[in-house]
DNA sequence: ATGAAAGCGCTAACAC
DNA sequence: GTGTTAGCGCTTTCAT
């Protein structure tokens, strides 16, 4: 590979000039331009983008954190955050944790080492004390996560609100017998937990209570889902809920594919409502009626926000495309 | 941040001593090594990855072309790409063209810059030269991709064979107007070449003809799928195919569920065949029949030549896993 | 076993 | 306008 020392000395010229060049600088006369701009081109010469890094501590890639690229609301996340990230020159380095806290430690290392400028967080597995200290380093924007009691950055939805209004519509609906799906535990600061909070709110405030029985925690798949429905359908008909609020799109597609199975109706003899508004929840035999989370925007703000952290520019993030909606379908 | 200098002048030693113990040299002494990570705590020292790469010229980040994240071929790839490449130390910068040249472009000149230490590219929008000449730059695998007349290794699978037999599966079936979609445009060396090829071998051996208003271009989505089926619901009885063969499953979907939209039925009014086996083919009204591709097999064994390729070592590609295998379900 | 010193390819004062 | 030079943080001879 040819160097910024052969471009100058084929050009006739100092490094320096040649440096100008190649940032730009003003100054610099016309027919010397055109020298090293030929002398590049016999050289086939490109920056080496790893020197200009070092020297000038400029660093344009941006980390990304997600639990699975898989999961469709993962890769619509990406997308969005790709293309804005292009948009003003900067590239990604994804990393997928499978909800590992190791995976996410090992990004926040490189945060570090200054393999990448900042990250975004799109799950979140470490302790808050943790991610705060690596944001010593370089700035780390939440996406569709938050971190109480902390100064990281976040962009997100109001999930508790939208779990609220959707138990709700499910109680005016005529359901009073609401079956739950998390994919967390249940703990405190733990995953969905705003969606949970929302739920129960709803239920409370219309004095519904949920049995235990009733709750299914640790589910994330259309198998889970099938299980969940299998559970469900076993219990003794004036036992039996009448509704399940999934947190997830793919959990309820599961249920909902079993209740066909076993040559049952959706909603009748169960309303399934969902998270995340999938591309596939609309096209499957029973119309999902799901809640949207606007991922774009998500995407969007994040990563505007990451790029004006990055320059040192405040930026206001623009709130009104984050707001969830919920899609009513055939499903309840 | 701190330095190895610091962290020399810290433990009473040289700079060289530091930088062998970080490399695991052989032959420093207990207590120095003691002495080091002590300061290395002290100052929460991390080594510059830009330095050392800049030094030592090794680059363990892997580039990686797609099309479009958000299509699960591409999802699923990615997947196992990332974790096969963790596992052997490298990363992942990630870059969607949307089918522009100009960010493949931009991936390319990422190698000759060395930003990444060599690119896989699961799609291709380039002359076949161009990608040529990058290659003295760095390793480029293709996968799920092949160029003629280069030497660029490649990991694909038999697309023309499995087209020819889910043609003949068609015409065993009775159905003997079959209409075709293509992302491409038909073009020798474009988009889904291989895939036209199998379906015209399998068409003129039966001695079929196919009608050129039966061959719909450029579609790629479940908009331009129920764009297609509209068209042929139109067309007088007699003129109309009795099934289609997509090279999406997204457009097979799309027309799908046009054809049950207008009240009429698959796959006996119309037999949709689609390629890929994305998720939701399973779960949809008339599940699809389709082709499936060893989507992680393809992810891995490109992932691993790469790894061999920029080590320097040969490798064997596995391709006793790189099957397409027809999926029949109800849509024909 | 440890240290001194050169240099990877580039940028940015500083001089002229 | 252009050249000289001193590093950025690290690895790697070459001494000792």
């Amino acid at each position: 590979m040819a160097t910024i020392k052969d471009v100058a000395k084929k050009a006739g010229l100092s490094v320096s000039t040649v440096s100008r060049f190649l940032n730009h600088h003003p100054y610099i006369s016309d027919d010397k331009k055109e020298r090293i701009q030929q002398a590049m081109d016999e050289l086939n010469y490109a920056p080496s983008a790893i020197a200009t890094q070092l020297r000038s501590k400029k660093c344009t890639t941006i980390g990304v954190l997600i639990s699975r690229i898989t999961n469709p609301f993962f890769s619509y996340l990406v997308d969005a955050i790709e293309k804005q990230a292009k948009e003003h020159g900067y590239q990604l380095l994804i990393m997928q944790t499978y909800d590992d806290p190791k995976a996410e430690l090992k990004m926040l290392e490189y945060l570090k080492q200054q393999v990448v400028a900042g990250v975004i967080m799109t799950s979140i597995e470490s302790d808050s004390q943790v991610i705060e200290d690596y944001s010593s380093y370089g700035p780390i924007v939440l996406c569709n996560e938050k971190l109480d009691g902390t100064e990281i950055p976040n962009i997100s939805t109001n999930q508790e609100a939208i779990s609220y209004e959707a138990t709700n519509y499910l109680i005016q609906k005529g359901y009073h017998k609401i079956a739950y799906c998390t994919g967390g535990n249940l703990t405190i600061g733990g995953h969905g937990q705003q969606r949970t909070k929302g739920f129960e709110r709803a239920l409370s405030e219309h004095e519904l209570s949920i049995k235990n029985k009733w709750i299914f925690k640790q589910v994330h798949n259309m198998e889970d889902g099938q299980k969940v429905a299998r559970e469900i359908l076993s219990l003794p008909k004036n036992d039996r809920p009448d509704a399940v609020f999934s947190g997830s799109d793919e959990v309820a597609i599961g249920i909902i594919q079993e209740v066909l199975q076993q040559g049952l109706h959706v909603p009748e003899d169960l309303a399934v409502l969902g998270f995340d508004n999938q591309p596939s929840t609309s096209i499957i035999a029973v119309p999902l009626t799901t809640i949207n989370q606007p991922t774009t925007a998500l995407g969007i703000e994040a990563t505007k926000l990451m790029v004006a952290l990055l320059e040192g520019v405040t930026y206001k993030v623009n709130k009104k495309e984050l707001i969830l909606s919920l899609i009513e379908r055939k499903s309840t």
